[in-house]
DNA sequence: CTTACTCATAATGTCGATAATATTATAAAA
DNA sequence: TTTTATAATATTATCGACATTATGAGTAAG
């Protein structure tokens, strides 16, 4: 039970916050925590400041730790500002990247296809749900992977694990035609970036993410 | 001698990475500030992993921290990021913001002007610089602070002070006519926004920076 | 009832020390 | 010399305890 270390510690404690196990707007104490993992409270305190940095986890000196709050105009502001981010960072792929960032955005998302399919065709369960949350990923990173910038990419990284946070346990309407939309959503993208047509681009990722201003 | 509140390091740490008295790529050990700070070396790092949140910091586990590097796709990846964020934010108060954010916008800009004005007249001297420095937030901050978009305006921050760190102990060509550029390019910025034209201000953002590309 | 205060409890921040890990210096072998 | 191995040193991560600060319960005053 205590082959917990430091990184297993982050990881799981990422995990539950962007899957709402631990639900947004709950305060975070290390004594729990603590006794969870069988580490020191200062071992948490440091991992709950990392987290920090990506912004899943708020802190306020003498006031402690927080899962961060939602709201819908938190909400909103996420989605926006991830628009603005993958907008730009699409744009700049299509304009300077080459053959490679072709490739790696198909394959992307030719197995983000593969597995949206699975989950229309058989009910989905919680199982699936994760793996097509970290293929969606792959899928939207691949885009803008070509943009050159670093600090976009990263800030990216972030903005979306915070984006899940946000609308997990929101949303609950995964109808078949919700997914339906999805795929298509994705075709219009990849599309668009493959016929290097900036302006259509951003637009279909104006349309994937509209619904949750 | 020992009346260093966490706080106060923090800021004064702060306040030394952004003006390169603890230069860019530096390593920075915890056992040599606790000397000077008179604390523990687990209060350092603590307050380094609070730094690393807004990227003046780097962390590496098990490699302890620096000050983040710098080069020159550093600071041209910042100077863009900061372009990105200072359009956007503009565009956004532009379209949304009321009569309070173009006095606001105003107030700074005036304040700012009559720092840049005495910097040319007189000679400039470091103590000036650190105040101008601080105007020219003031002055960025208050274009962007009607966006309506709380994550832009924090991310805004952090990256104004990396560009800060990035571009300090750089472009040490401060003659009389760099400040006289510098003025009339924040007045074309203020104008515009004043005249609520979107694309004439994110243009003369754009002039302000492109010396950094 | 409501508000303000005091005390008891719990949580957070800070410390100094130790264990784990990385870095550097030194010596042996190719 | 160059490389590899080993030992010495320095740095970092973690711990458990303590001091400080916030929180909540209970009580008294308005």
């Amino acid at each position: 039970m205590k082959a917990y270390t430091t990184t297993d510690i982050y990881n799981d404690l990422y995990e539950q916050l962007i899957n709402a196990v631990i639900p947004a707007g709950r305060k975070i104490k290390p004594v729990e925590l603590q006794a969870k993992y069988g580490c020191s409270t200062n071992t948490i305190r440091d991992t709950l400041l990392r987290l920090s940095k990506i912004g899943l986890v708020t802190f306020e000196m003498q006031r402690g730790f927080k899962a961060r709050d939602t709201s819908p105009e938190t909400r909103a502001d996420v989605a926006k500002f991830r628009v603005l981010l993958e907008q730009e960072g699409a744009a700049l792929s299509i304009r300077n990247a080459g053959i490679d960032w072709e490739i790696q955005l198909h394959t992307a998302h030719h197995k983000l296809t593969h597995i949206e399919k699975l989950m229309t065709k058989r009910g989905l369960i919680d199982e699936q749900l994760l793996v097509w949350s970290a293929a969606e990923f792959e899928f939207h990173d691949a885009l803008i992977s070509g943009c050159g910038s670093e600090i976009l990419i990263e800030t990216y990284g972030y903005i979306y694990a915070q984006f899940r946070q946000q609308f997990v346990s929101q949303e609950r309407d995964f109808g078949a035609n919700y997914f339906e939309s999805i795929i298509e959503e994705h075709a219009a993208i990849l599309n668009a970036a493959l016929a290097r047509d900036e302006e259509t681009c951003k637009q279909a990722i104006y349309d994937h993410m509209k619904r949750n201003f």
